[in-house]
DNA sequence: ATTACTAGCTTCCGAGTAC
DNA sequence: TGTACTCGGAAGCTAGTAA
């Protein structure tokens, strides 16, 4: 897809613009020219170029052409369109966030082992997470930008509790994915209550996340949240 | 908008969905290079001619740099998204109509003149039809194939009657612009019952259109359907 | 490690022009 | 009119390399 040259997407989508995905139109080397800010030649070669990669058709008439885009020519333009549309709108269904592993229990850890959570992970998370979470410290002190950020992203709710000696917060679970690795699971935590300083956050996963993704600490980890845009 | 070049927008687009557009991120030049299938020469070179027209931030960090994308940075890509994706939507949104103006005496105005349609027209279009058509000749063949493209089109209809003399069938008014001139308005007809052959199409204005378009029997006229995707 | 300069090569553009 | 060729110059790319 990527080998079509831009200048050939820019004419074709003029090209459309006139009218030319429908039918043929009566378009000249000078016009085309004057739509992409070329001279009438190096128009006329462009008009060969997608000819010859059959994005455009053309019929003789008279001393000049009709022209017509053709399916791939559409189509072309279509992949290109796209890959623009979802780089701008990125932010919206997924934030990165980069960061160093670290070593030690983390605050969420601590949780993880409470019988009043973990059974709520296995019913909502649909598995019980490894007992133990993969810490990363954030490269810069981003994160409450972060927080932020994926605010409003879709997230799975485990619900506070109290038992006999004390009471447990709420813990929002956001779906990630750890250097681009879609195979393995994985969910970011938000604690209602934390001592946690703002640049560290911790990943839960069924796996133990260290040996399955091959991680060391001090390795540097790209974790992308993922917002699906479902309310749970 | 049009004077930055391509190959910029499209390394803006592959930072962006490294995240880029939300904190600075680390990206080498020979990275960028593997994104956009150019050498770290290559890529270098764009990376500064991005920064001098700031699209991108960088920040120093150690042997290399940290990168953001700018505001300025995402509009570019977006402008030209939002140009290739209308261009792959247009035929959703109008078809374009080219053909020649022909003097005489169409069925359309025979249909202007009677008080039964008349009185519609005014009603539901906002104005009286001149007391004459504009009869377009198409340059080819195609106006079946355009009857077809622009039936789910919105349109106008009029309705049939009938008086002691016969019946009359409806008229469907389909709003289009002539030469592209935004401020005059104008409706392509469609009958239920005709006697043209299909290369000739009928549009009524308000205004004499030979007139108010300066149009000449001979003429060549490209007309535009459009449709606003409501339903009357 | 990286960035980015230079040299040389290739591609691209536009003026002139044939048809 | 139109299209599309040649050719000289401009721009872009890559390999080598300095910092």
């Amino acid at each position: 897809m990527q080998d079509v040259k831009l200048e050939y997407v820019i004419a074709i989508a003029k090209l459309l613009m006139k009218g030319a995905g429908e039918d043929f139109i009566n378009a000249t080397s000078s016009s085309i020219g004057t739509e992409i800010n070329k001279s009438q030649q190096a128009a006329s070669k462009i008009i060969i170029g997608l000819e010859n990669q059959d994005f455009i058709e053309r019929i003789k008439a008279g001393h000049s052409y009709r022209i017509r885009v053709t399916e791939a020519g559409v189509q072309a333009v279509k992949d290109v369109s796209t890959m623009l549309f979802s780089a701008v709108n990125y932010s919206k269904i997924r934030v990165v966030i980069e960061g160093t592993v670290v070593s030690g229990i983390g605050e969420g850890a601590y949780y993880m082992a409470l019988e009043g959570y973990r059974k709520q992970f296995a019913a909502r998370l649909g598995y019980f997470p490894y007992p133990g979470t993969l810490n990363v410290k954030l490269s810069r002190n981003h994160s409450i930008l972060i927080r932020e950020k994926i605010d409003h992203f879709t997230y799975v709710l485990i619900k506070g509790y109290s038992d006999a000696k004390r009471t447990y917060g709420w813990v929002k679970c956001y779906p990630v994915s750890i250097n681009d690795n879609a195979k393995i699971q994985a969910h970011l935590l938000v604690l209602e209550r934390t001592h946690h300083d703002d640049t560290m956050v911790e990943i839960i996963s069924p796996t133990y996340l260290k040996e399955s993704m091959g991680l060391s600490t001090g390795d540097k980890v790209k974790i992308t949240v993922l917002n699906s845009g479902q309310v749970r």
